[in-house]
RNA sequence: GCCGCUGUGGCGGAAUUGGCAGACGCACUUGACUCAAAAUCAAGCGGUGAACAACCGUGCCGGUUCGAGUCCGGCCAGCGGCACCA
C-alpha cells in the first residue's frame, strides 16, 4: 500500500533541496527567457492571496519556459521608496529604512513559500545607494540631454501628502494614493520633457505583444489629435490670437473665441466697460480646484469687449474668456462653432450668441437647433466659396489649404503633458543638482554619485513647497562643482515613478558598480520576454518606463527601445463583502483580506498554487472562496493516488493509454500557450479522473504516460511532481526534462460520436467509424432517428466529425 | 458625455472556425463503508413534467442560418478608462 499524500512533509523536503541544488542553470548555451514580475511595495501587511495571484502566474510561465529548454531570467526586486514608509517613520520616528528592511524580509519569507524560483542573487532595492546612484545617474543624463528643466507654474499639488504630483498621478481629479482632492499650487518644479517622445511612445506601441486595452490606454492618454492653428487678428490692436482646432472645415462658422482665464492676453483684452468682471474672473478662476472645474457642468464666462476678426471670411467675432478652455492645451485659445461642437453650442445658448451651421446634416439647414451636430459628414453650406464641399474631405484638406493662405498652419497636438518629477517629500531619491548663483543650475558630477540621502531629524513634510531636506542646512550647502563657489543643493526628491522606471534592466547586472548594465551582459539578457502585473501601472509605471528605455537606446546604454515584448495583466482577487455578497478589493481597513499563510500550512503550498489558477481566468477579477481550495487539494490527493499507486504495476501501455496521454499533452500545452490557466486545472482534473477509471479497468497505467502527467504537472505544482518524479525512480529533478510532445496519430480515434439532430434540434447522438463517408453518415443518421421522423425530409447535412442534421418539413 | 470590457445553474466558471449549453470544481441530496462521525468511494444535481417523452432556457427585443452563448441591428444592466484636450 503506498503512503498518503503529506504535503507538509513532502514541501519542507523539496523547499530544503532546490536551496542546496537550484533547478534554473545557466550553462552559456542555452537562449534566455526573462520573465519578470512587477515588483512590490514592501508593505507593512505583507502579502495577501491576491498578490499571489501574479507571483504564481509567472512562476508557472517561469518553469513552463525552463522546461522548454530556456535558461531563465526571472528575479525579484523592491520598490521601497515611498510615503507609506515615510508616514511610518513620521509616526514612530523609526528611519524608513529600518521598517522598510524589516518588512523585505517578511514578504520574503512569504515569496519563498510559495516555491518561486526567483534569483536572489540579482535582487534590488530602489532604496540601496549602489542602485539609486544609477537613477540619478539617469537624471543627470536627461538634464545633459535638455530633458530635465527647471520650471515654475501651478502643478497639482495634494495638500494631504503635501507633495506636487504627475499628471498621471491624479485620478478623477484626486490624489492617486491618498484620495485627496488634487489643488493647483504654484511651484518651481524640475519636469522631463516626455513630450519630445510622444510620436514614438505612440507609434511604437504597434510593436508590442500588450493587451489591447493597455495599448488604448495609453495611446489615449498620449491623445495625438490633427488640425490647424489659425491666426484671428483682433481688431484695433496689434496682437493676434491663435487658436488651434481640429475642425478647420468649419471655421465659417466660427461665430465668437474663447481664451482661457490664464492666457496671456486675457486682461489685456479688456475695454474699460469690462475691466472690472474680466479681472473678478481671472482671479475667481485661479482659486478653482480641478475637481471644481470639473463638476461645473454649468459653463461660466465673461466678455472681454475686444473683438476678432475670422481670417476667412472678415467676420467679426466677440472674444470671451471661459474656463472651460485649458491655458495648457493647444494654445490656450479656441475659435467656437456652436452650430458643431457641444461645449460652444452650450455656451451660445447660455450667452445668447449666434449659431451658424455650416454642415448640412441630411442635406439640409436645421431650424432651431437643439443640439450641436458634431459629425464631420455632410456637404458645406453657409461657407462661402467652401460650399457644396464635403465635410469630411474638407477637414483634411483645410489645413494645407490655410497655410497657403497664409492665416494659419497644418499642425498636430498631443493630450501628454511633459511629466512634473520633482516631488516635496524626504524618503526619495535625492534629485542631483546644485543651484550656483553664477553657473546655474549644475549636475552632481557623475563620478560623485551616489548622492546620498541623508538622515533628517523630522521627516515631516513642511507644506510649504519645501522638502525635508531643506532644513539639513550643512547638507544643503555645498560648493559649486564647476566654479567651487558657496552654492545650495536640490532638496527635492524623484517620484516613486524614478528607480520603477529602469529596474528591470539593472538585474541582470546588478553588482556592476562601473555601469548601469554592461553591453555584454545587456545584448544577452535584455529585454524583458514576458511582464506579469496588475492593470493599474497602465499609464504610469508603464508608460514612464518606456520612455526611459527609449531614452537609454539614445544615449547607447541598451540597443532595444521598448522594455517589455509581451505584457499580462492578471485580474485582482477579491474578497466578498459579507452583507451584500459583492466583490470588494481586498484591504485591511475592510478586514477582507485572506492570507496566504494558513492556506499554506493546511492545504499546501500546491494546493495553493492550484487554487489561484483554478478560481477563474488569469486576465480577470476573481473573488476568493475559502471552501474552493477543499477541492484541489482533493485533486492533489487523487493525482498523487494515481501515480503512487500504479508505480508498480508495470502495465503494458494499451491503445486507450496512448490515446489520453497524447491528449493529455496536447489539450495542457495548448490551454497554457493560450493562458488559460484555469483550464489547465480542469484539464488536469478531468485527465486524471479518465486515468484513474482506465487503471481500474486495465489493472493499472503504463510507466511513461504517468511519468508525462508528472512532468506536465511540474510547473503548476512543483513540490509533489519533483516528490512523485523521485517515487518513479529518477535521481534527477523533474526539471530537467524536457517538455513533452504530442503525437496526432496516437490521438485519433476509430469511432467518433457525433450528434444527430431534426431542425437543429440533438436527438440522439451515435457512433460512426471516423472515416465514414457523407453518405455512410447520413445514413447512420436516418437510421438512428427514423422513428422519430413525421415530415418530408428536405435537405441533409453532415458536417464532418461535427453534426448529422435533417430539415424536416 | 465619450471609449472599452462583461452579462451563462444556488456559487466560481467551461464551450477552436456558428455544431450535444452548463465541462471542471464548490455547495447541496441520496447510497456504500462506520457503533457513530470525518475521510473516501458511488449516484444525482438549469426549469416545468410521473417520464430516459416533450417543451422552455446563455441580460432584453429583433434579424441572418439547417443550426446562434458565439454573427448582425437595436436596447438594458454592471465594471473599467478618459473626463470640458476644441
Amino acid at each position: 500500500m503506498s503512503v498518503p499524500y503529506n504535503h507538509r512533509a513532502i514541501e519542507s523536503k523539496w523547499r530544503k533541496h532546490w536551496e542546496e541544488h537550484p533547478v534554473n542553470v545557466n550553462d552559456g548555451k542555452k537562449p534566455k527567457y526573462y520573465c519578470l514580475d512587477m515588483f512590490p511595495y514592501p508593505s507593512g501587511n505583507g502579502l495577501h492571496v491576491g498578490h499571489w495571484r501574479g507571483y504564481v502566474i509567472s512562476d508557472v510561465w517561469s518553469r513552463y519556459k525552463m522546461l522548454q529548454g530556456y535558461y531563465l531570467i526571472h528575479p525579484m526586486g523592491w520598490d521601497a521608496f515611498g510615503l507609506p514608509a515615510e508616514n511610518y517613520a513620521i509616526k514612530t520616528g523609526q528611519h524608513p529604512a529600518i521598517s522598510t528592511k524589516k518588512n523585505v524580509e517578511n514578504i520574503k519569507r512569504q515569496i519563498n513559500e510559495i516555491a518561486s524560483i526567483y534569483d536572489w542573487d540579482m535582487e534590488v532595492n530602489t532604496t540601496d545607494p549602489d542602485f539609486y546612484k544609477w537613477t540619478q545617474w539617469i537624471f543627470v543624463k536627461m538634464f545633459k540631454e535638455g530633458l530635465a528643466y527647471e520650471k515654475e507654474f501651478p502643478i497639482n499639488w495634494c495638500p494631504s501628502c503635501k507633495t506636487g504630483l504627475a499628471n498621471e498621478e491624479v485620478v478623477n481629479g484626486v490624489c492617486e494614493r491618498c484620495g485627496t482632492a488634487v489643488t493647483k499650487k504654484n511651484l518651481r518644479q524640475w519636469m522631463l520633457r516626455i513630450t519630445k517622445y510622444a510620436d514614438r511612445l505612440l507609434n511604437d506601441l504597434d510593436k508590442l505583444d500588450w493587451p489591447e486595452k493597455v495599448k488604448k490606454m495609453q495611446s489615449d492618454w498620449i491623445g495625438k489629435s490633427y488640425g490647424a492653428e489659425v491666426d484671428f487678428p483682433v481688431e484695433g490692436r496689434e496682437e493676434k490670437i491663435t487658436v488651434y482646432t481640429t475642425r478647420p472645415d468649419t471655421l465659417h462658422g466660427a461665430t465668437f473665441m474663447v481664451l482661457a482665464p490664464e492666457h496671456k492676453l486675457a486682461a489685456k483684452l479688456a475695454v474699460p466697460e469690462t475691466r472690472e468682471a474680466v479681472e473678478n474672473y481671472i482671479f475667481e478662476s485661479s482659486m478653482k480646484s480641478n475637481v471644481d472645474r470639473m463638476q461645473d457642468k454649468e459653463k461660466t464666462g465673461v466678455f472681454t469687449g475686444s473683438y476678432a476678426i475670422n481670417p476667412l471670411n472678415g467676420a467679426k467675432v466677440p472674444i470671451w474668456l471661459s474656463d472651460y478652455v485649458l491655458a495648457d492645451y493647444g494654445t490656450g485659445a479656441i475659435m467656437c462653432v456652436p452650430a458643431h461642437d457641444d461645449r460652444d453650442f452650450a455656451f451660445a445658448k447660455k450667452f445668447d450668441i449666434p449659431i451658424i451651421q455650416v454642415i448640412a446634416k441630411d442635406g439640409k439647414e436645421i431650424e432651431n437647433m437643439t443640439e450641436a451636430y458634431t459629425e464631420a459628414a455632410g456637404t458645406m453650406i453657409n461657407s462661402g466659396e467652401w460650399n457644396g464641399m464635403e465635410s469630411a474631405v474638407l477637414k483634411k484638406e483645410a489645413p494645407m489649404m490655410i497655410e497657403k493662405m497664409g492665416i494659419g498652419k497644418k499642425t498636430v497636438n498631443f493630450k501628454l503633458r511633459d511629466w512634473v518629477f520633482s516631488r516635496q517629500r524626504y524618503w526619495g531619491e535625492p534629485i542631483p543638482i546644485v543651484h550656483c548663483p553664477k553657473c546655474g543650475n549644475v549636475p552632481v558630477p557623475e563620478e560623485e554619485l551616489p548622492l546620498r540621502l541623508p538622515d533628517v531629524e523630522s521627516y515631516e513634510p513642511t507644506g510649504t513647497g519645501e522638502s525635508p531636506l531643506a532644513a539639513i542646512e550643512d547638507w544643503v550647502n555645498c560648493k559649486c562643482p564647476v566654479c567651487g563657489a558657496d552654492a545650495k543643493r536640490e532638496t527635492n526628491t524623484m517620484p516613486q515613478w524614478a528607480g520603477s522606471s529602469w529596474y528591470f534592466l539593472r538585474y541582470v547586472d546588478s553588482h556592476n558598480d562601473k555601469e548601469l548594465v554592461s553591453k555584454e551582459k545587456a545584448d544577452k539578457y535584455l529585454p524583458v520576454d514576458m511582464y506579469i502585473g496588475g492593470v493599474e501601472h497602465a499609464v504610469l509605471h508603464l508608460l514612464y518606463s518606456r520612455f526611459y528605455t527609449k531614452f537609454l537606446y539614445d544615449i547607447g546604454v541598451v540597443d532595444f527601445d521598448e522594455p517589455f515584448k509581451k505584457l499580462f495583466n492578471q485580474g485582482m482577487v477579491c474578497g466578498r463583502d459579507k452583507e451584500t455578497g459583492a466583490a470588494t478589493k481586498m484591504s485591511k481597513s475592510l478586514g477582507n483580506i485572506v492570507s496566504p499563510d494558513d492556506i499554506v500550512r493546511d492545504y499546501g503550498c500546491d494546493s495553493l498554487r492550484l487554487y489561484e489558477l483554478f478560481i477563474g481566468p488569469p486576465e480577470l477579477d476573481s473573488i476568493w472562496d475559502d471552501s474552493g481550495i477543499e477541492g484541489v487539494y482533493r485533486f492533489l490527493t487523487r493525482f498523487w493516488k494515481l501515480v503512487t499507486e500504479n508505480i508498480d504495476k508495470n502495465v503494458a501501455a494499451t491503445k486507450e493509454m496512448l490515446k489520453v496521454r497524447h491528449t493529455m499533452v496536447h489539450t495542457i500545452t495548448q490551454r497554457l500557450e493560450s493562458f488559460s490557466l484555469n483550464t489547465v486545472i480542469s484539464g488536469f482534473m478531468e485527465f486524471t479522473n479518465k486515468l484513474l477509471d482506465l487503471a481500474k479497468r486495465e489493472g493499472g497505467i503504463d510507466k511513461e504516460t504517468l511519468e508525462t502527467a508528472v512532468i506536465l504537472m511540474a510547473p503548476f505544482a512543483p513540490h509533489i511532481s519533483e516528490e512523485l518524479w523521485e517515487q518513479l525512480g529518477y535521481e534527477t529533478s523533474v526539471f530537467d526534462n524536457q517538455w513533452p510532445e504530442h503525437d496526432e496519430e496516437a490521438m485519433k480515434d476509430d469511432e467518433i460520436q457525433v450528434p444527430v439532430q431534426i431542425n437543429g434540434k440533438t436527438k440522439v447522438v451515435i457512433s460512426i467509424p471516423a472515416e465514414a463517408t457523407k453518405e455512410q453518415a447520413l445514413e447512420a443518421g436516418r437510421k438512428a432517428i427514423a422513428d422519430r421522423i413525421t415530415g418530408n425530409i428536405v435537405k441533409e447535412i453532415y458536417v464532418p466529425k461535427k453534426i448529422i442534421n435533417f430539415v424536416q418539413k
